[in-house]
DNA sequence: TGACCATTTGAACGCTCACTCAAATATTTG
DNA sequence: CAAATATTTGAGTGAGCGTTCAAATGGTCA
């Protein structure tokens, strides 16, 4: 079932859906890029919405092996995480000339009648990602407000890094970006010097 | 040159764009909803991206008439004018059923390599926006600590307005958008009161 | 070897798309 | 009124799209 083939194909639109978007990137495109013929992919694929739902499939099997090891790397402190996965994000616009957004927010608003099954991925991926965030705040224990929502902060940084990656890219400017991100440095600061001395 | 018909394209491209997107929008979409044929459209408009550049005009030039106006009837207080025009958004999502986001954010993730004018006329948009809001920073005055960057923070809190649109419409569920705006609203009252007692 | 199934090949199909254009009609202007 | 210009009509065009399918090829196992 798990042909290279269909990995191949997989991983090219993974990259060209990223790049040009769902509905921009033609069959022939993938099959190009893939030197992939028409009938294989037809194969494996009922329809290029399948090749679609692969895609999420795989972000969000993958987080952790594509996404987080990477940015983690060598990072301990789960405040410190938060930043290096936003900085994550701001490597991939900077080194791409603003072309290498977050991949599922390009989705989430490219498509506005998603297929269920999309969807549902679209969101089971941002809850990945709010889940990963969460877990760094929860491990940031008492530095953090006792009464402080980890769930709904968690979903806020998810926010911040979409809204950021939203106006950089519009801008072509990645000031805007760190701007964001500072804003947000400033909050979890008020929030962390309030923990220390409860007022 | 601003022909009734010529309005009327406009106007009917302008909420397609809306609900259905750029991509998704077929120029007979926009022919059969304003009964206009598509020699009178050709007339107007040399191609379906200068549809586009004329809708991205109209919202540029109309937010004080078609936003702000109505988002702040009533409202004076400039920190409470920041909190409605967030909750213009969130009526337009319920009221919809999560069809009704933000129609500059859908554009600007949904175009990867817009036509110069069309991103120009994304970041104006953007720009008029958070000069709106920075304008109540401001006039917030010393309810807020003097050190603060009004413009980033007018920055992120359309970062705050996107991101939480495109996480409640991708979950269909407002709950989100409510968290992430008491985040924000978490952050001003920080900030407030810092001002007060200035530490 | 031969039968069976998975995979590949690539031409072809129907459809929708953005767009064209010549002719008809309405409006403006002198 | 007459001439000029602006606007409307609507059939038509070519290109690209997602998709189909019958035939060829490759691999597996009795």
């Amino acid at each position: 079932m798990n042909s290279a083939t269909r990995q191949k194909i997989v991983d090219a639109a993974m990259e060209l859906f990223w790049v040009k978007g769902f509905q921009s990137t033609s069959i022939s495109d993938i099959l190009s890029r893939t030197q992939v013929h028409s009938g294989s992919l037809y194969h494996f694929f009922p329809g290029k919405q399948d090749v679609l739902v692969a895609v999420l499939e795989t972000y969000r099997d993958e987080i952790e092996n594509r996404l987080l090891a990477y940015a983690w790397a060598g990072v301990d402190d789960p405040i410190d995480k938060i930043f290096a996965l936003l900085n994550g994000y701001r490597i991939g616009l900077v080194s791409s000339d603003f072309m290498y957004g977050c991949p599922i927010g390009n989705l989430a608003l490219e498509l506005h009648e998603p297929d269920p099954r999309v969807r549902e991925l679209l969101d089971a991926n941002f809850r990945n990602w709010v889940g990963a965030v969460e877990q760094c705040l929860v491990d940031a224990g008492d530095r953090i407000p006792a009464d402080t929502d980890r769930k709904a902060l968690a979903e806020f940084i998810l926010t911040v890094m979409e809204g950021a990656i939203m106006q950089a890219r519009t801008a072509r400017d990645i000031g805007v970006f760190d701007r964001n991100v500072e804003v947000l440095r400033k909050h979890l600061d008020l929030l962390m010097q309030r923990a220390k001395v409860p007022n």
